[in-house]
DNA sequence: AGTAACTGGATAGTGGCAGTATCTTGTAGG
DNA sequence: CCTACAAGATACTGCCACTATCCAGTTACT
């Protein structure tokens, strides 16, 4: 297959195409000659991948090379999961850290309390997660906009995180191909992440629509 | 407080400070004369939040400045948390469509799914709802990569969903005050997010790391 | 009154990102 | 041999979120 058809097959520019192969996201096809080169399905599967994880998953060039390069190394199936999940970008940006003295002292207190719930949650994961730092950061901001959370409301949002991570391990775990895995796993991790997201924004919306029924039908009550 | 102090109370630049002015995120200070104006802490606490949903919530400008727009035009505070809802950004962009017949049967049965999955769920919302349409699309895309979700799992999913809602309003809930209210929808829906994201992704850590020990220690049961 | 420092506002410029277009050279097929 | 297309390198574009510069007006201080 030449690259015009696969840019047909896929829908995708040949330009981009081009693009997609010089950032290192699709691998070159098979040279033919100096200027020829073939391509395969697996082309067009990576392609669609690519498309699904920076138009679905609103990935990054950058973060969608790092995802697939984990996809692409993933020798045992659970160093492969690990990979992706700390190759994914992480959703909180750090502040710059203001370099004040309670700046210090916030910031460490959000890390005892990051520290707190994954003990009591009874989670293993090394303070040098990109996770336990974005969410140190998240609730040191959180806090200082006098939103923060109380251990209680942390520690139920924790539980259900929980429940939902088990339902993403089930959707991810029947394949034991490290390649389909990797890739299925960059998908329930990457896509379904939105997915969730609108359905808890749906779930908002109703109860929002509930709470404004009962106060104006029962105003006095 | 000139411009330049509020500058240094928020870290902000003032460049940056004129700039959220221009785009109308942050209202104009009191004029006291031709060149000099009043801010006040409102300004302040404005920015705050500016600064929070564009790095923490990673909103763009435009996204903001409509969130920001639900605040101030929340007469009653269910409309402003619907406001605030719907001003969000869907995470999901929708496909420019092929236009093939397949394509068309694939988006209506996706939006099928999702009026049966809110039916089921006693939930009442409608189609224009960006969420619905944004749900449709994922499931689209998502059936197309071969990840679609049976609906038994998506049910799932959205039972857990609507517990995390049901601590969300819990969370903006105390507040009466409609302005004050706002401002902390805001940060509930937007923000938290992330934070619930990440709290997802510590849980799917854990899970793997389970995952793991479970294959290795016991790799012939 | 004179002047340096500062102010608000308008306008233009910067850097990064995600493509898109152009150009050169080299086949392929009739 | 000639036309059409292919591959790869390089340059350009549009958008976004700032950032810098410029100008005229104001203030504080001497």
């Amino acid at each position: 297959m030449k690259i015009s058809q696969l840019s047909r097959r896929t829908g995708v520019p040949v330009a981009s195409i081009k693009y997609f192969r010089r950032e290192g996201l699709l691998p070159a096809g098979r040279a033919t000659a100096a200027t020829l080169a073939e391509y395969g399905e697996e082309h067009v599967e990576r392609l669609r991948l690519i498309k699904a994880l920076t138009t679905l998953g609103g990935l990054s060039i950058a973060a969608t090379r790092e995802v697939l390069g984990a996809v692409d190394h993933a020798h045992s199936t659970e160093s492969a999961l690990g990979a992706i999940s700390y190759a994914l970008p992480v959703p909180v940006a750090a502040q710059p850290a203001g370099g004040t003295e309670e700046e210090a002292q916030a910031a460490a207190s959000a890390q005892a309390e990051v520290a707190a719930l994954i003990g009591a949650m009874g989670w293993e994961a090394p303070d040098t997660s990109p996770h336990v730092q974005g969410l140190a950061a998240a609730l040191k901001e959180l806090r200082r906009l006098e939103a923060g959370y109380t251990p209680g409301e942390l520690a139920a949002y924790a539980a259900l995180a929980e429940s939902v991570a088990r339902l993403d391990l089930e959707r991810a775990a029947p394949l034991d191909d490290p390649v389909a895995l990797a890739e299925r796993a960059v998908i329930v991790f990457a896509i379904c992440a939105p997915v969730f997201e609108l359905l808890r924004r749906l779930a908002q919306e109703d109860q929002v629509r509930r709470r404004a029924a009962r106060t104006d039908d029962a105003p006095g009550c």
